[in-house]
DNA sequence: CATGAATGTTAGACTGGCCTAACATAAGTG
DNA sequence: CACTTATGTTAGGCCAGTCTAACATTCATG
């Protein structure tokens, strides 16, 4: 079975699970799922059982929720087709990296496997999506991802965006406002705890976050 | 209302309708949706119920199918949605004309309006698909095609193909390999009414081609 | 550790899209 | 023009995916 057999809202539950261990360890819950995919438990409830159902995932009711081999593949194939195509249309359609997340979110269930070969050539093999994620390769393996938050770092270090969660447009645009992107340097001047703020040197402009741009930032030390 | 929010199915439904009055003027049965959709009689009489209680069709039980304003409106809107996928496929991403009909097929119902405006801009804002079909415009209107079946050129006459069938992969691959496609000028030899084969001239090359060939080819006389 | 709040599941209903089987109508032919 | 055949519609069933409402379980806190 290809990915292309399941239907879209299955492969948008896999490619959640999956993700949702990406750059955290916490496993996903129901109630989280629900609230990303804008229905209700219900529904997501009833999608995993289906799963369940095809041996994609495992799950024991009011248990945690684990992807099979079978779903994992499913899901990290989905992965790379978002991003591919993120990716493809900021370079080859003229996307800003604010406009991307959406688009892709329904043309991944469209395209063809040719398709994805074709965009993944023409882009020549890229490893990174336009909000520096790791774009898993042809043959299954996910690029390991590599980062902290920013919330983490200590105070007075250099550090390189690797990746900002796309998750939320508006976001985006203020950090292209501040010149903050993937593999942007950055100095931590400081974390003021009760305020929730995080200031950071960027360029020659110091700069105040709050802890949701904090928190959708991941770095490097350099 | 926009296009996008009627299902695929409906929109192919609709995209359908309008093309069969697009080179013929037969318009189209109950019988031959569900053949070229690949599903049952009962499964477009259900459907067309529900496009004429949206409004989008008009049909009296066992009487014909047609377009109403609106209807129509999406039904061309999917067409040059259709049509750009295919231009885009061929000249973007490099894909035969043989292989971007099935793509276009699925791809039209999952891109945005923004998308299909960035690919119109990004090729020039063409007026032909890469089977000689006209791309109608953004504002709706549909450019008059022109041409006729070959089959009905008379002998001797020296035409030039306007478009070709999209219907069968197959055929375009042998079409390619004859070096026939949109804008080729070839000159008719002669029809053989009981063989059915009509027998032309292209480059220093005599062809015979049979009627479901001839047919799928439409010419101007030049 | 008991209990109320938060979280998750199940039951039942609805829609679109598909099917098969039975029925209705229209078209063609002797 | 009657009757057969082709075509189209309706009835009834199924599945995925969604909802609301009712119910079940788990968790946290007093
Ligand atoms: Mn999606
Ligand atoms: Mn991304
Ligand atoms: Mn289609
Ligand atoms: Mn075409």
């Amino acid at each position: 079975m290809t990915v292309s057999e399941l239907t879209a809202s299955a492969q948008d539950y896999l490619k959640m699970i999956w993700s949702s261990t990406e750059w955290a360890e916490a496993p996903i819950t129901v109630g989280a799922m629900a609230e990303r995919m804008a229905v209700k438990p219900s529904t997501v409830s009833d999608g995993i059982r289906r799963l369940a159902k095809q041996g994609l995932v495992t799950h024991a009711p009011y248990g945690s929720i684990e992807l099979t081999p079978a779903g994992r593949a499913h899901a990290v194939e989905m992965v790379r087709r978002h991003r591919l195509l993120e990716t493809f249309l900021v370079q080859i359609l003229g996307y800003g990296w604010d406009e991307v997340h959406d688009e892709a979110e329904i043309l991944e269930h469209a395209v063809s496997d040719t398709m994805i070969q074709r965009i993944d050539e023409k882009l020549g093999h890229p490893t990174r999506d336009p909000h520096g994620d790791p774009i898993p390769s042809g043959n299954g393996l996910p690029h390991p991802p590599q980062g902290d938050p920013l919330t983490s770092v200590e105070p007075e270090r250099t550090v390189t965006i690797t990746r900002i969660s796309d998750a939320d447009p508006d976001m985006l645009r203020y950090f292209t406002q501040l010149g903050l992107g993937p593999d942007t340097r950055l100095q931590v001047l400081a974390h003021r705890p009760y305020a929730d703020v995080t200031t950071i040197r960027v360029g020659d402009r110091d700069v105040d976050l709050g802890p949701s741009a904090a928190e959708a930032i991941w770095v490097v030390a350099n």
